[in-house]
DNA sequence: CCGCTTTTAGTACCAAGTCTTAATATCTGT
DNA sequence: ACAGATATTAAGACTTGGTACTAAAAGCGG
């Protein structure tokens, strides 16, 4: 063929099956070698040369790695203690984080950041900033200004303004852009006993 | 067996090993019987006939399960526009929703829930209560009056206490065992117009 | 030492592959 | 229409990590 419409645009059979296959993988990736041949009308083979050339492992390999990555993928989720990477910290008096805001932090239906993932951040570095063994807040006042957006990079900075006792007054800005989109101030009450209780 | 002292205490070589299995497994998942049968130091068909007794499914379906268990709590996490089970909602007026506090919402150090989660709580049940295609939250005034630990279940309410055009006052308070344990005053502001802008 | 449980061993078989070689189909240009 | 390339199918040997079953050997308790 020299350039029949067909093959110009590159949509030869096989290249159509290809994508076929990923597509049918992505719905289900726990089909066997032999039901995708059954699905897609060719044989086994055939559809082990596809799995081949494109790279695609085979089902207990696949399995296998979702079950890795999907667990890691909790455990960072649980894990977070502090919400964001902690860039700098002077204990008892200020502290910095960044947060990634990722797609999946953002609501359906307006694309703009939960207020909690915001708080979040804000609230784990005010309590990381406490020169304490454990902390609690107590009250929070916060604003948001600006609605945030997949794909941001937010900088949140706090700071201790005052200190009474075990109360602490905390300051949180975060900035996205260097423009400031949140801020709120926690009081928050440390805990100088060892309160490892459970319920 | 009558009551041999050994059986008593239930702890024949064989459940110990077979305790021994349940705890290495835990740690890692992946491990097939031969690599069972090495760190046990016993044969193969003892670890077969120790995973049959436990009910412990060979390696391949352990992986499977893994994966399809832990794509299904991604899921959850990722479609949880609303923190918690809405239980009640009177459009514009107030709203009720459930939360049950879980191991992995504590902070490790202290056993107490991470402030977020209310915050999260109160603060997508506010939105919810909105009349209104989409909100954003402005304000918000909070405070944790308890700890809570793991297994409360809290209940909030939340209250529209006041509308002038497009803000709201919205009214959360949490309870656990109707115990007042945290309370917020949101500002909130609905955007009329479809704001589904990316970035 | 007998009888019982426990542990090993060995065989046949399966699923879902890999890897290799070889035979067919199917195009495709000239 | 036919040679040559490309794509598809087929077939066989081998691998992993098992199940199921049978049988032998080891331990141990009284």
């Amino acid at each position: 063929m020299v350039l029949k419409a067909g093959e110009a645009v590159s949509t030869s059979k096989k290249q159509i099956r290809q994508e076929t296959l990923l597509k049918e993988l992505e719905k289900n990736p726990f089909l066997t070698d032999e039901q995708l041949a059954n699905t897609l009308e060719v044989s086994i083979q055939t559809i082990r040369l596809d799995r081949l050339a494109k790279g695609i492992p085979e089902l207990r390999e696949r399995t296998k790695h979702m079950a890795i990555d999907a667990q890691e993928k909790l455990k960072a989720i649980a894990s977070e203690d502090i919400f964001g990477q902690l860039i700098d910290l002077e204990l008892g008096h200020s502290g910095i984080s960044m947060m990634q805001v990722t797609q999946d932090m953002v609501l359906q239906k307006t694309g703009v950041a939960r207020g909690h993932y915001m708080f979040a951040q804000a609230n784990s570095l005010a309590l990381a900033v406490i020169d304490a063994p454990a902390a609690l807040t107590g009250v929070a006042n916060v604003k948001y200004k600006v609605p945030i957006y997949s794909g941001a990079n937010l900088v949140a900075r706090a700071e201790v303004i005052r200190q009474q006792n075990d109360k602490y007054i905390v300051w949180v800005k975060i900035r996205n852009n260097n423009k400031e989109v949140f801020r709120a101030k926690f009081l928050i009450v440390s805990l100088p006993e060892e309160r490892t209780g459970q319920k």
